[in-house]
RNA sequence: GCACCGCUAGCUCAAUGGUAGAGCAGUUGACUCUUAAUCAAUUGGUUGAAGGUUCGAGUCCUUCGCGGUGCACCA
């Protein structure tokens, strides 16, 4: 390896012997993307020369085929590859051994007209080339790129070069999350921006991130949710909010959960749990049909179809009609515990617990196509509202496509009381010794107490969203950089810090 | 946390317990329409780490590290 790097670092010099520094280099001034001459020229006949336009293209040079007084480039950019044509008799004889110590992975901006070569190529023939950038460690393998798992996590920025799938999703997903934005705000939503370092990170049930501010020396906490300060928004009459924000959990890593992961939160005054479910299938439909130009897409080894209306089923019906259990055996605390058995699965600490296991085992496995479960028990359901004709149910829905939970969504518990009691309970349960409960934020009852309209609420997993419209199985594909164990000091990874004694660059 | 699998050259991968190899990349040379360019020559290794068994370990055993998958935990 040092080898390797003392090789590139002589190209370097050899550059800076022609009086070229790829290093001093500023801006180059683009005025065409590969993929904009591929379309621009696609009808140029063969061996056709548009030599009356010139263009400028920049870029990583990937390959290179020298072929004695000429040599081929391939240049990506952005929107993908194209071809350099360099040819000594053209750009004359000190240009041409500038171009001949260009390697692959340095940086190049070409001036040239697009032709197409004899061979059937459009590329750019060349009339001046610049280095204005350098690569100073070898790429992976042109042909298989970076396999290695790990590493492609690690040093994702190589994965980015070498394996343009992986770009590819990772701009799918820019674009979901901007037309997302795009779909809400037209519905008269504004986007907020509500807290990360909290006092009490409350709004769900999981472990939060602690940390400390020197300034006002308390801890604090990384956000669970957003729930709560959108409420307070709510409360506060702005109507209609929303935020598409990191969330954190200190909880488990594997392939759907990272620690920090991106959530849609989005409430509405005046609407219900109905109006939600309207306003998600439309969402849903809506990005699938922007990602895939239709509403159906392959996940997996399944056929997913966003078409709505998506099916509706009741909580309670969901578990009878998959698994034959009734409601006296769901909501009956000791019922439910010993149903687990039946199951064979683990004994729970709490009924709400047991229900969640169940929920799993038996309905879960069910949902391949957008369903939307809805009437979730009150004692799984802390912030939603009861069913007016019954109360042990709550106007709450989640969203399943392909056996994951796209969404959650309720009509808003907004009585003072029936929330503090719900906190009550629930410190209860911490003071057990239940990690996952929040402490109460007992500010947020106080909000209640001025008086909340009725109000619909719906998170959403960005992260998970993105997994189901890009066909990934590991959240990790849709992250650019998740978190990874740092690597044991003494090994850095491999490479480096020793070709010459020298400490990397800073 | 438990189980299984993986870790060999920059990258992708080989190697019955018996001299660590190939392709690509790199280096040198040839080549003025190549595109996994081609041709000739050539460099490159603490086999993730540390112990152990053995005449001999990439290979077998133990511990550890990192990753992946499953389970458990967790929305």
């Amino acid at each position: 390896m040092p080898d390797l790097v003392a090789a590139r670092r002589a190209r370097l010099a050899a550059l800076r012997e022609h009086g070229v520094d790829p290093f001093a280099a500023t801006r180059y001034e683009v005025t065409a993307h590969a993929a904009d001459l591929a379309t621009r020229y696609a009808g140029l006949e063969a061996q056709g020369r548009a030599e009356d336009d010139a263009w400028s293209i920049a870029g990583r040079i990937l390959a290179v085929r020298g072929q004695g007084g000429v040599i081929f480039f391939d240049l990506h950019d952005r929107t993908g590859r194209f071809q350099l044509f360099v040819r000594r008799d053209d750009v004359g004889a000190e240009p041409f051994a500038v171009a001949k110590l260009i390697e692959r992975g340095d940086i190049v901006g070409a001036t040239g007209f697009v032709f197409r070569t004899k061979a059937g190529d459009l590329s750019l023939y060349v009339r001046s080339l610049e280095v204005i950038g350098k690569s100073l460690r070898p790429l992976p393998d042109k042909w298989h790129g970076l396999q290695d798992v790990e590493k492609r996590y690690r040093r994702r920025y190589v994965d980015l070069i070498v394996n343009p799938p992986v770009r590819d999703v990772m701009i799918v997903r820019s674009r979901i999350i901007a037309e997302m934005r795009r779909f809400i705000d037209a519905r008269g939503f504004f986007e907020v921006e509500t807290p990360v370092l909290l006092t009490i990170a409350a709004g769900a049930s999981a472990r939060p991130f602690n940390t400390h501010s020197n300034a006002l020396d308390i801890p604090l906490s990384l956000r669970i949710a957003t729930e709560l300060y959108l409420k307070r928004c709510i409360v506060g009459g702005m109507e209609r909010v929303y935020e598409i924000g990191r969330t954190f959990r200190n909880e488990g890593i594997d392939a759907t959960h990272n620690p920090e992961f991106t959530m849609l939160e989005l409430y509405a005054a005046f609407w219900d749990v109905g109006d939600m479910m309207r306003f998600n299938e439309e969402l849903m439909a809506h990005l699938a049909r922007t990602v895939h130009g239709g509403e159906s897409m392959v996940y997996g080894d399944d056929t997913i179809t966003f078409a709505t209306p998506f099916r509706r089923i009741g909580y309670l019906e969901a578990f009878k009609e998959f698994g034959g259990l009734e409601r006296e055996q769901l909501l009956d605390a000791d019922a439910c515990l010993l149903l687990l058995r039946d199951f064979g699965l683990p004994d729970s600490p709490t009924h709400a617990h047991a229900l969640d296991k169940l929920f799993e085992r038996v309905v879960e496995p069910h949902l391949l196509q957008p369903t939307f479960v809805y009437g979730y028990p009150v004692l799984i359901s802390p912030l939603a509202k009861r069913m007016s004709d019954d109360p042990e149910l709550t106007q709450r829905y989640e969203l399943f496509a392909a056996h994951m939970e796209l969404s959650n969504a309720f009509t808003e518990l907004n009585d003072p009381d029936d929330q503090r009691r719900r906190f009550e309970l629930q410190a209860l349960e911490r003071a057990a010794g239940d990690a996952e409960i929040p402490p109460a934020d007992w500010d947020f009852v106080t909000s209640l107490e001025y008086g909340m309209p009725p109000t619909a609420g719906i998170g959403i997993g960005v992260d998970r969203l993105v997994m189901m419209l890009t066909n990934n199985r590991s959240i990790r594909d849709v992250l650019l950089f998740p978190l990874q164990r740092p690597l044991p000091e003494n090994v850095r990874d491999d490479d480096d810090d020793d070709d010459d004694g020298t400490p990397p660059a800073p």
